[in-house]
DNA sequence: CAGCTAAGTCATCAAGTGATGACTTAAGAT
DNA sequence: ATCTTAAGTCATCACTTGATGACTTAGCTG
């Protein structure tokens, strides 16, 4: 949590960028309860009064700098036969533990017993992430299988990186995989 | 949130009781960070001032009225072949949106944010969930397959139940019941 | 340079946090 | 009946939280 590029002055658009930057960190170190709103405007080198002025609320705040951010990506490029492969593989290879930057998966798991942004964030994964995912599938339930793709996927980084399990450690990357591939294909397929 | 049994006063055994109920009734519906010492203390129908007295401090408060309930319990007893079938058809059958009373799962998902409590949480689990439930396991990587049967159901009651997702409504109890079965049996079996 | 507008700051509010030490009072023992 | 000890209360501290309205100042335009 410290201080970003030296600011020029008076530039409301860089200031905006510079805030949801430092938004985006607190919230993935802290969840939106831990983040307070001066600690933010501290790291942005600008007043705390001035969130509130742009954004209206944190609530508003968390919502424009961190929820446009669930998004598949790349990964909506992937023919379904690879999915499973690249994705097991990316969340195995995460940093098991201390992460720093931006990561919204990790902002989202921190975040998701405020009751302020829940609801704001069940609609962000819904749409953004649910809704394009199921495009991709075939077969029956493609809603529920790719709602419990991001379940197992959120599951896994919570206990892994979040709460760090001592059994879900760095080393274990290559075994973690393979678990996580397997039943990733498995609701990618939908077999029964 | 409401007052308990008319307290019979001046009994510290059942005021202590009174105190843990309503610890462990407020922590799963708001979470370590959401969860007040006041709100408890009135649900109890005691002075705030008393708790802290009893348990010197809300972390305290919370190892002792939270963290004892990770338990497996009758889980333990069953033999591998029927843990996959008994765990999900429990799991999906849990209620999806509004639970009420003491939920150790989810006063854990909704307090595993706070960096006071995720320590002592992680512990915990370790040590009366991943060891026990790895000792069950044949085969290799006991205790990796055993994280990943708690970061499986953890993601899936996070998902369906605190974030409420709408594609994992009440309805669809049978075919979440299926896929998480089927996950849960490889893990279970740690076949590759 | 003058002047206007947007950018940013300041002081402050009201509410709520967990925690503490001194107090009161009820219940059981003598 | 009194006395002692434990159970419970009270007032309060020291802080933090998000939010607001009035203020100052920088930078562009004419």
């Amino acid at each position: 949590m410290k201080k970003k590029t030296p600011q020029k002055k008076r530039d409301a658009e860089s200031t905006r960028a510079r805030i949801f930057e430092c938004a985006q960190q607190a919230f993935t170190e802290k969840g939106y309860d831990g983040a307070g709103i001066r600690e933010i405007a501290a790291c942005a080198g600008v007043n705390a009064a001035l969130i509130s002025r742009y954004f209206g609320s944190k609530q508003e705040l968390f919502e424009h700098a961190v929820l446009p951010h669930f998004e598949l990506g790349d990964l909506l490029d992937l023919d379904t036969s690879a999915f499973a492969e690249t994705v097991a593989s990316a969340y195995a290879q995460k940093p098991a533990r201390p992460h720093e930057g931006f990561d919204p998966m990790i902002a989202l798991l921190k975040s998701a017993a405020s009751p302020d942004v829940r609801g704001a964030i069940a609609g962000a994964i819904d749409r953004q992430i649910i809704g394009p995912l199921a495009g991709k599938l075939d077969g029956e339930n493609r809603a529920q299988r790719a709602a419990l793709i991001v379940a197992w996927l959120g599951g896994f980084d919570l206990f892994r990186r979040i709460i760090g399990l001592s059994s879900m450690p760095e080393a274990e990357t290559e075994f973690l995989q393979r678990q996580l591939e397997a039943s990733l294909e498995r609701l990618v397929s939908g077999q029964p």
